[in-house]
DNA sequence: CCGTATCCCTTAAGATACTG
DNA sequence: CAGTATCTTAAGGGATACGG
């Protein structure tokens, strides 16, 4: 199944690509990951740079992206707790490759994409 | 998926990106557009080439896909219904952009994935 | 063949309050 | 500051049966 380029009727048995598209499917891991391609962060500057995003959410996508190797935890052993929170080299090559590819189609077909929304929803309302 | 004040922040205000990712947290949403990367596909050609989706989700995706402006219907006026689904100029420029891009990203790190979620595991099991 | 209509279960994610 | 503990709601996704 390494044949994922040209046909298209096997994609759907690539578990691999599979599994690269899981990484997307909730909804916070993407902006957590990409909040960190700046660099390491603490958890609390990641709760505020990321804006809207509770605590909880937080710990569970951290948790998530923890587990999936895509972002390492370090402790510092301090009296008032530290923890940075940072990618990890394939987290890095995720953020790096695709992620920073979609977000450059994000960018070029933005317009492009709201317009068919709305185009879209125009002609199921209107008969 | 409350707003956060369109502030400057950094990615996560950009709501285009968002808007982007969101496309991606439905399970479904690339299968299908994978799926159709080969050409327009006849519905029930489609539910084969994906093979363990239910009739109901194929039909919310499609629904889905076709608000979003990423596919499209063209239903022929023939006795035996013929309907075809294929990807718009847009879908397209996604699946070959983005998506590609993703898929090669799994070929190419898919053990490297799969590695640091075994070893993440163990992490957290062992001591 | 192309869908729709239900019912059911699981889980993401928000809100809030509390501990080390 | 870093995290946990509940409770609640909304929604994705599966199974099945029926309608155009």
């Amino acid at each position: 199944m390494t044949d994922h380029e040209g046909r298209g009727h096997e994609w759907v048995a690539d578990c691999r690509l599979r599994a690269a598209t899981d990484l997307f499917t909730h909804t916070w891991d993407p902006v957590v990951l990409a909040a960190l391609r700046a660099g390491p962060r603490r958890r609390r500057e990641l709760r505020a740079a990321i804006g809207g995003i509770s605590d909880k959410v937080l710990t569970d996508t951290l948790r998530r992206l923890l587990a999936g190797g895509l972002v390492g935890r370090h402790a510092h052993a301090e009296a008032p707790p530290r923890v940075e929170y940072g990618l990890t080299v394939l987290g890095q090559s995720l953020v790096e490759g695709p992620m920073v590819a979609l977000g450059r189609w994000a960018v070029d077909h933005g317009d492009e994409l709201l317009a068919a929304q709305e185009n879209a929803a125009r002609r199921t309302t209107d008969p």
